[in-house]
DNA sequence: TAAGCTAGGTTTAGGTCTAAACGATAGGTG
DNA sequence: CACCTATCGTTTAGACCTAAACCTAGCTTA
């Protein structure tokens, strides 16, 4: 523990005040919030700069990663990017309205919505994607590539982790009645 | 790289579209953003439960933290936060409404304003600061205490990086004139 | 076949944030 | 002293999200 270190601070600040505090989770989960917040910051000002912005480039980035014909229902849509269902539907209707996408009804006997990248969507996309990626890429380069291993192996690791748990306590509520 | 993992799944993914993407950041970056989203949500809605906010109770936190008389002004408010000045106006402003601080002004030959936790926001951050950093410890209690370690440093050494970086950024822009 | 259930989407209400425009004042300069 | 600038906060406009209400349309079941 470093008092200069200012995640750091923040652990010995609880102990100091509230002896007993459970602060375990504080260098890492802060950490990541943190960081988190820099790397959106970051990406949200570059997007802002020509007049794009994250939440549409992820969903076509999404389309645009999945291959021809760069098509996927709602559903799909709500799975990859890990946002609620109406999320979606507004960003999906801001990018329609922007000419990017079209929605259709996927077809009889199912009341799916298939969303598709139009010529323009996907030239969006190929403007913007390299920029984006690279950027990012540049972030973390302070890193060497051993550092860089490790840091995605305990990140999978604790996701891995968080998943399956969070996965099971959906299940647990419902054994209360 | 496991085409089972999901976050390698996106790597491989434009690799196979876009060859020469540059996607060496995504590895951390994306699992940085899923897991702060993890976290995010998992807080919100356990404040949710008891009628209670993150954003509150951060401000509330930050004050606690900083010991008798609880007391900051706006400006270290927005360093200790990492938000922008409009947003902490506005949890002050919703704080102060439900009476858990007080607002006023410095003095005389100042225009800052000062922000003090009132009992009824010192007794809110008692009852739920075990609860949710408990939970957060609990959260990542999946990883051994040596990987806990291990990503703290790596986490801590990517955060100085940036900062480092980032900071020297905002004045680069200058000079383009 | 009527009633209820389930699943896929959309809409709405409410909350939070950023960026930028504003307002107001202390301190420096001629 | 008048003006200018930097500093501090607040307000406003716009983007985005979640949760929950809502709307259909297929499916199940008696």
């Amino acid at each position: 523990m470093d008092e200069n270190d200012p995640v750091d601070a923040i652990t010995l600040a609880w102990l100091r005040e509230r002896p007993g505090t459970p602060v375990e989770g504080i260098g890492v989960v802060t950490r990541i919030w943190q960081l988190a917040k820099i790397f959106g910051d970051d990406r949200r000002r570059m997007l802002a700069a020509v007049d794009a912005d994250p939440a549409i480039l992820d969903l076509l980035s999404v389309l645009r990663r999945s291959g021809p014909p760069y098509r996927l229902t709602t559903r799909q849509l709500v799975e990859r990017a890990h946002v609620t269902a109406g999320a979606i539907s507004q960003r999906v209707a801001r990018a329609e309205a922007e000419g990017l996408v079209v929605r259709e009804p996927l077809g009889a006997g199912s009341r799916s919505v298939v969303v598709t990248l139009t010529p323009e969507g996907h030239a969006l996309v190929e403007r913007l994607v390299d920029r984006v990626l690279g950027r990012e890429a540049d972030l973390i380069s302070g890193l060497t590539a051993e550092q860089r291993t490790a840091l995605t192996d305990l990140l999978r690791a604790l996701l891995d982790d968080l998943q399956a748990r969070l996965g099971e306590e959906k299940i647990t509520p419902v054994g209360s009645g």
